[in-house]
This record gives structure tokens, C-alpha cells and sequence, in this order.
DNA sequence: CGCATTCTTTTGACTGAATCAAAAGAAGGG
DNA sequence: CCCTTCTTTTGATTCAGTCAAAAGAATGCG
């Protein structure tokens, strides 16, 4: 992997994906582009703190209104799950669902179970017309399983990443 | 329906649940349960309001109490639908689930689409050893669809209740 | 019943996450 | 290069909920 091209081509695809939805062009879209493409599931404080580094001085505003115009104009997706803050990331429109550990918060995609979106379909709708079905499935993930197995030592550094390996 | 009747005997069984759990009979208790009987996936503060016609003066940090003790206790159920304050229901342990109108926020039940928990099994688990899955249906309650259709007025008055008719 | 222990509730301060609004600054079209 | 419009910054503000100490009530027991 040749990592350089890698976050190149990301810097020039979050132009064009900004360019594409008629947003402008700016450092801290590009920046929050990035940051999501290289941490899925990231909070609006985890992006906060990656760009930091790659463009300090960005104000915490700056990174809620630019989530804010993503996930408006569908270049990022927005989940709540219980218990944490707003998570967003790039994978949008192919409705796909997420695990979250209840012991860390760590958040991984799960594929869709059934197809599309509405992925599945209730009996009783109480009169309602459904839009979406949103799955969360609960659980532990692999690093804390691990630590529960070796009863041992202090909270682990927080797992924001999808795809555990 | 002899409502005298019902609101006694809900009270009757607030005090054996609580009792059941290990839990003191209070005031302030009985009148959540109660409130919660009545209207399923109420907010602490739909709550809140509801206790203070029939137990004024309680605060409102004794029914964030309550029901925390309530869920802890597996006599209620939290649910936290995204862009919503956390909401509560006595129906619990059946493993159903949720329908969120987008448009007022009112929320009622679905039954499990499958069975019982976790009633889905997603192919790919990320590492996770997953306890529950959760599903959240969004879309439109009859309400909102009434109101599109007429394009009038001012927004409804809120609908907290489940089952719509 | 009356008392002691333990659990609850009240009060009031405080936090995290997010939003609002006004002023200053940058992007892009001409 | 300049003007308009959109973004960002700054700082205040809201909402939902938590924390902690002191006061009050429920249960168990003599
Ligand atoms: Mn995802
Ligand atoms: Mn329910
Ligand atoms: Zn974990
Ligand atoms: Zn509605």
C-alpha cells in the first residue's frame, strides 16, 4: 500500500465529492473527509482530534457544521447508537448495519441482512409507513472478550475503528 | 372498563413489582410505574409531568432515579431513538421493537420479526459475541401522513403513546 | 409501637454534546 | 481582482442527564 497516493487521492476525492454535492470547497471539509475515510465511525470529538493535527486551529464548530453538511447533502451518514455521541461516516447508501460493543463503544459494519433498505419488514405497522430499518446489534467485541477472559488491569484505549481483524 | 378499578390494580402491582425486585415501595415509584402503564415510551420528562398531577412536588431528578432503578431492576425498558431524550416502557423481555415517526417523534411497537432475542444473525460479526439485536424502524405515523396530505396548520400536539389505532 | 439502619429523595451544582447567532473570513463566479 | 454568498470562528446557550451531600422515609426488629 503505498500510503501517500492513498491519502492523495483521498484529499482529491473529498473535492470532487464536495464539488459533486455543491458544496464548496474548503480546508476543514477536506480535512473531516479524510479524518472519516481513515477512522470510520469516528465522533464529532474523534474528528475533532485528528484534525487537529492536519489543520490546527479548527474550531469544534467548524467540525459540527461541516458533519452537519455532509450527512445533509448525503456524503456521510450519521448514527446514534445508545450511550454515545453522533458517529458518521463515508459508507452511505447501501444500508448496512453496526455492532457495538457495550463494554467500549467500539462500533464494526455488518452487512445488510436481507438486501435493501427497508431490509426487513414488520407484520403490524401501526398505521405508520416505514421509510428504513435501522439495525443495532449488541455485544462484545474481540479486544474485550479478550480482556474479560484475563481478568486483569485498567480500561483499554478506546476502539473507534470498524473492522476488527 | 372500570378505570377506578384498573388504576387500582395497576398501583397494586406497581408495589408487587417493585417489592419483587427487591426494591422499597415509595411514592414516588408507584407513580412512575403507573405513569408508565399508561403511557408507554413516555420520556423522563413526559413522565415527570405526568407524576405531577398525581404526586406533586416530586423532582425531577427522583424520576431520573426511578426509572434508572426501574431499567437496572429489569422492570423497565430504556430505548433512546436517535435525535430523541431516552424513553421508557414496562414491556419488557419479549425482545419487540420500534417504530419513530421522523416527522413528530411518536413511537410504537412492533413485535419481534422473527422470534426472540437476538432475532436476527448477521453473517459477518466483526470478532463481536453479540447478546441482542435492536431494530428501529423509521417512517411516518398515520398523523403525519394525515397532516402532509392536508398541507395546513401548525405542528400537531405531541404523540408519545404506542399503538396507534 | 418505637427505634435504628439502610435506602430514597431533594436540592443545587455541574457535565457532555450539541445548537444558535453575530461578526469575521474565504471560495468561486464574473 | 472584486463582489456576493457561503463558511468559519467566537462565545453564549440549551438540553438531557449525572454527581454529591444533606434531609427524609421505608423496612426490620426489639
Ligand atoms: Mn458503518
Ligand atoms: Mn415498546
Ligand atoms: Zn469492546
Ligand atoms: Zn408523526
Amino acid at each position: 500500500m503505498r500510503t501517500h497516493a492513498v491519502v492523495e487521492a483521498t484529499q482529491v476525492d473529498a473535492a470532487s465529492l464536495l464539488r459533486g454535492a455543491g458544496l464548496r470547497v474548503t480546508k476543514p471539509r477536506t480535512a473531516v473527509i479524510v479524518a472519516l475515510a481513515a477512522t470510520p465511525h469516528a465522533s464529532a470529538d474523534d474528528v475533532f482530534q485528528a484534525i487537529a493535527i492536519a489543520l490546527p486551529g479548527t474550531s469544534r464548530q467548524a467540525v459540527y457544521n461541516v458533519l452537519g453538511d455532509l450527512a445533509d447533502n448525503g456524503l456521510a451518514q450519521r448514527i446514534e447508537p445508545a450511550g454515545s455521541p453522533a458517529r458518521y461516516e463515508l459508507r452511505v447508501g447501501d444500508n448496512h448495519h453496526h455492532i457495538v460493543c457495550t463494554s467500549c463503544g467500539a462500533v464494526a459494519d455488518v452487512d445488510c441482512a436481507v438486501g435493501h433498505a427497508p431490509c426487513l419488514t414488520p407484520h403490524h405497522t401501526a398505521g405508520f409507513v416505514i421509510d428504513e430499518a435501522e439495525v443495532t446489534y449488541w455485544g462484545t467485541c474481540a479486544d474485550c472478550q479478550q480482556l474479560a477472559r484475563v481478568p486483569d488491569s485498567s480500561s483499554h484505549a478506546s476502539a473507534i475503528q470498524g473492522e476488527t481483524p
